[in-house]
Parts: C-alpha cells; structure tokens; sequence
DNA sequence: CGGGGGTCACAGGCTCTGACTGTAACCGCT
DNA sequence: AGCGGTTACAGTCAGAGCCTGTGACCCCCG
C-alpha cells in the first residue's frame, strides 16, 4: 500500500487528540475503521506512529518525527488546491487577448488596466491585430478573446459593449464638410476611399448592403488597408469615406467628421464558446462595467 | 470526493504524457480507469484540466495552473515519506542517554562524539545521573538507552561493551601497596569504606556474594555516596575500597590501585526491551565498534 | 474488591470505489 | 475505405474502507 492523504489525516488527527476514539468522532468515522487505517501507514513506513495501549496513545519517536511533515504535506495539499480554484475562478492564469486594431487605440488601455487591477494574478497577453488573424486566432485557440467590430463569423459569440455614431469622412473644405448630419444617400456621387475587399468579408458585405439601402454603389476611386491610410487618403482630398466617430482620434487636422444618421458602429468582445472559461467572462465583466460607466471611444 | 494523492500522480502522468493512453501503460492500470480517475479530479476541482478530444490531449488553462501544483504535492509527499523512513532506520529523531556518573568520566565523550558524528541529525540528549535515576528512567521511558555497571534487574536487556579489572584501592604507603597484584582475601582485615546500600541493592547483594566467596564479611569503617568520595577515604588513609582500574583518572594521588585477580568490571550499554527502537541499535554498534577499536576506559 | 467507564484491537459483514474488459465514436493518414 | 491512433461509455468484479458487535485490558471509585 501506497500512503494516501486520507492517511496523513487521520495520523495527524490521532496525534493532535492523543486518542483514536476522540479523532474518529472527529472524522466521522468509527474509531475501529481509524485504528485499521492508521496500522496500514504504519504497515507502510515500516513502524509503529504511536506507542497505545489500553489507557491511552502516545506519539513515538518516529511518529514525532513524521507529525510535522504530514502536516506539510497536507498544508501544501490545501494550498494546492486552493489555487486550482483560484484558476477555476479565473483569478490567476493567463489571459491572450487580441484588439482590432482600429479598436486597440481607444479601448486596450482602459480594459487592460482595469483588468489587471481587479486581476493582479492573471498574466494578461493584449496584442493589437488586424481583422483576419483576430479571427483566426480565436478559432485555433491562439487567443482566448478578442475586441473587435460585427460582424464577424457565426461560430464565435459576441457580447457588445459599446455602440458609437458612424460619421462621413470628409476632406476639411468640403460643400458637406459644415452639416451637423448627413444620410448616406448624400454621398452617392462622392468619390471614395475604402478598404479592400480582401480585408474582411463580413464587412464589405454589410457595406454592400448599407449601400444598396442608400440606392447606390459607391464609385471607389482608391483602395488602402488600414484606418489612418484611409484618413490620409481623405485629407489629400482623394475622396471620402465612412467610420466609426472613434477614429476621430487618430487624425484631427484635414478631416472631418459629420454623423451619419441611424448608424450605429458597435464594439463587441468575441470569444470561441467552445472555450468559454470564467477568465473570459470574468474579462467581459470588467470591460462591460468599463463601458457601462465612461465613454470608451473617448478613452485611450 | 476529495483529492487523495492517487489523483495527483494521475494527474501528472497525464501532463507529462499529454496521452491517457501512455500514461496508463505507465501506471500501469487501463486507460478507461485513469480516465476514470482523472474524471473524478476534474469533478472535484469543478473544471476539465484537459482538453481532450478524439485526436489528443492538452492541458487545459486551470490544468496548466495545477500541475506545478500537484508536482509540488508530490515532491512534498515523497520527502514526508523519506523522512519518515529515515527517522525508523534511526537516522533521525531524538535520542535521550543516560550515563552512570562513575563511567560518564570515561565513556560519555567518545561515545557521543562518534554517535554524533555517525548520526549528525539525531537529537542526542546525554546526561550524567546515579544508578537508581538510571534504572528508574529507563523504566519510565524518561531515557532510552543508558551506559552503566551489572547487575541491573531482569526486565532490562543489555550488553557488554568493555570489561576491565577490578583493583583493591589503598592508600599510598599502605604495606599491600607495592604488590603486583591481589586477592580479595588479602584484604580480610582491612577496615573497608564502601557506598551506602541503598544506593544500589543488586550491586550489594554482589559484593555481598563476592566477600562471602573470599571468606570474610567486611569491616565497614565509613559510607559514602560516589567515586570520588570514597577516593577521597581511602586517600585519607579512613581504609580501602574496590573499584574498577578507571576509576583511578578521577584520583592520581595518595591513592594505590592493585588488580585483583580473577575479577572483571563490566561496562554494558542497557535499555528497555519493549523500546528497542533502531536509533539504540545504532547508538549500540557505534558504542560497541568504539570498545572494539580502542580501550575506552582509558579514554575521556 | 467488584463494577463502571474508559482505552484500543479483533472479527465478520456490507457497500462502493477503483480497477478490469469489451466496445463505440471519432480523427487523420494512407 | 481501412488502419492506427485517440478518448469515452458500459458492464462487471474484487477488494478497500467502513460499519457493528465484541473482547481484553486498565484505572478509578464506591
């Protein structure tokens, strides 16, 4: 036989009562059940843990030496333990995060932070990435959540957090540029800017759809990947373009920004529900108490 | 259920293997039952510590937190056990000896050097006391081993170590002074110092066996308790007394030790025999391999 | 000095756990 | 499609761990 902790506890009952009928009334066992499984350690290590005879118990040497370590065993046994469900609780582990990078500006600062404060023990990954490989990455569990725009992919979840006014973009002296509103239509005859197609499917095909609403196909005068190229692009005056408000704050001279009417822009977290840990949803808590109480899209 | 170390060592196997399969050969048992088992874990932790699927295993995020824990268990665990066995082969623990003052001048320091030096972790507790204490607390379990003199009594087990003569002892200048050597009969009509009896009964009744063997009951002059008293009477030229040839490092002047023939004095090592633990095996042998290698009663 | 209350050990029986075998479902590679 | 690999499910069984009943023993008290 092979000690088990079952074992080490009920030595170290015996010892600190000196009496196997007072430990196993501890134990909840019957005091005939402990003396078998007491002689059974000691059958195992090979000597007696207690001198007993029929008016009491008292600790043999190798049992006075043995008390001490099976009470480590057994404290570590806890500690160990205690930290699985500390885990379990998502209090402690690691954490791999992507942000969109049209969304990282604004929103890993504050989430990062305020994750890490209410999560000192768990090692928070946050990378900035483009949309392709956030996708990619929750699906081959290379990252365990994501922030990120819709849509996106039927096997992911998504949770949103905040939702912001989607703007016309337009070069700073534009005829449009002085409205305090415009409505897509608006810019039916606008040149514009736009990210390639190959960039994210899910979106282009909502544009698609966006557009066709407005009774239109916009007439794409330049393609670029990226945010702050597209600004570029429309404060060279080269055409025009539709973002989120947030965006804002990556250009403030030679653009501006006029509201679209009912349009929303929406930043969700997204995870793979195949691998939805307390981590995850403990992460989603903190960001959605973030986005509840200041304006993330004005943050970063 | 509660985790018992079985589940650990599962457990771990499992991490080390990333393969129920191989690990099972390993632990030799059937897949299904360390599935079993490691089902159980997972149960009590309340979450999957891998992540398994047709294909293979990977640890899960709360996996990867505990194995380092349940390694440390382990290690805990096997040290515990180590120590244990230690502690039975006597190698560690506590060990409380009593020396007989009249032989602690000579056997206490080399004894507890070599002990010592073989066993550097046992606790070795000497003390120098009187016959009667030295009896007593062995009986009592208050000492576990004891150097002294035979007789003792019968429901103490011991061993002899060194034997040395006896010698008449006289004052310098007494007329038997200048033998070689002696019989007890010699000294017939001597008026003799000798210890009290109570001090010691079955060490008096074997005077008494001794004195009557040489044909005479002694004179009793004076009594007194321990070597150097009676030393310090026969010096006095107060009479003479018998001791064994060591006693003589405790006094070089005006005293004369004269062997008597025929007569051996007993050094033994004595204990209790329902305690025989291992540690006395070792102070024994150490005690033992010194008596062989050197003449004790010379030593100190 | 005998009885009552305390100790732990022994004996026999029950239950459920941890093991086994056999099988299924699934994946990836050939 | 079949083969070699994975883990999971189902049914069975021996034994571990627990129980109850009892005995031997010691100490204290009336």
């Amino acid at each position: 036989m092979t000690p088990e902790l079952r074992h080490l506890r009920y030595f170290v009952a015996v010892a600190e009562h000196l009496s196997f009928t007072v430990a196993a009334r501890e134990l909840h066992i019957a005091q005939q059940s402990l003396s078998q499984q007491i002689a059974a350690l000691e059958h195992a290590l090979g000597a007696r843990l207690f001198d007993r005879d029929t008016r009491g118990t008292r600790l043999s040497e190798v049992g006075r030496v043995f008390l001490p370590e099976a009470r480590a065993v057994l404290t570590r046994a806890d500690a160990a333990l205690e930290t699985a469900r500390k885990a379990v609780r998502g209090e402690i582990g690691r954490l791999r995060v992507a942000f969109l990078v049209s969304t990282a500006n604004y929103m890993m600062p504050p989430v990062v932070r305020a994750f890490r404060k209410r999560y000192p023990d768990v090692e928070l990954l946050a990378e900035a990435v483009g949309i392709a490989d956030l996708v990619a990455g929750l699906r081959e569990d290379r990252y365990d959540a994501a922030f990120t725009r819709p849509p996106l992919v039927d096997d992911l979840v998504t949770a949103t957090l905040v939702a912001e006014p989607v703007c016309a973009v337009l070069p700073a002296g534009h005829p449009l540029a002085g409205r305090a509103g415009l409505r897509l239509a608006d810019l039916a005859g606008e040149p514009w800017v736009l990210t390639p197609r190959g960039s994210w499917e899910p979106w282009h095909r909502k544009y698609d759809t966006d557009f066709r609403a407005a009774g239109f196909e916009p007439r794409v005068v330049q393609r670029a990947d990226g945010v702050p190229s597209l600004l570029g692009l429309v404060a060279a005056g080269v055409g025009v373009t539709r973002l989120a408000r947030s965006a804002h704050s990556l250009r403030r001279t030679g653009v501006v920004f006029v509201p679209l009417a009912d349009e929303q822009a929406e930043t969700v977290m997204a995870w793979h529900p195949a691998r939805d840990r307390q981590a995850v949803r403990n992460l989603l808590d903190v960001a959605a108490e973030l986005a509840a109480s200041i304006d993330l899209t004005e943050a970063g």
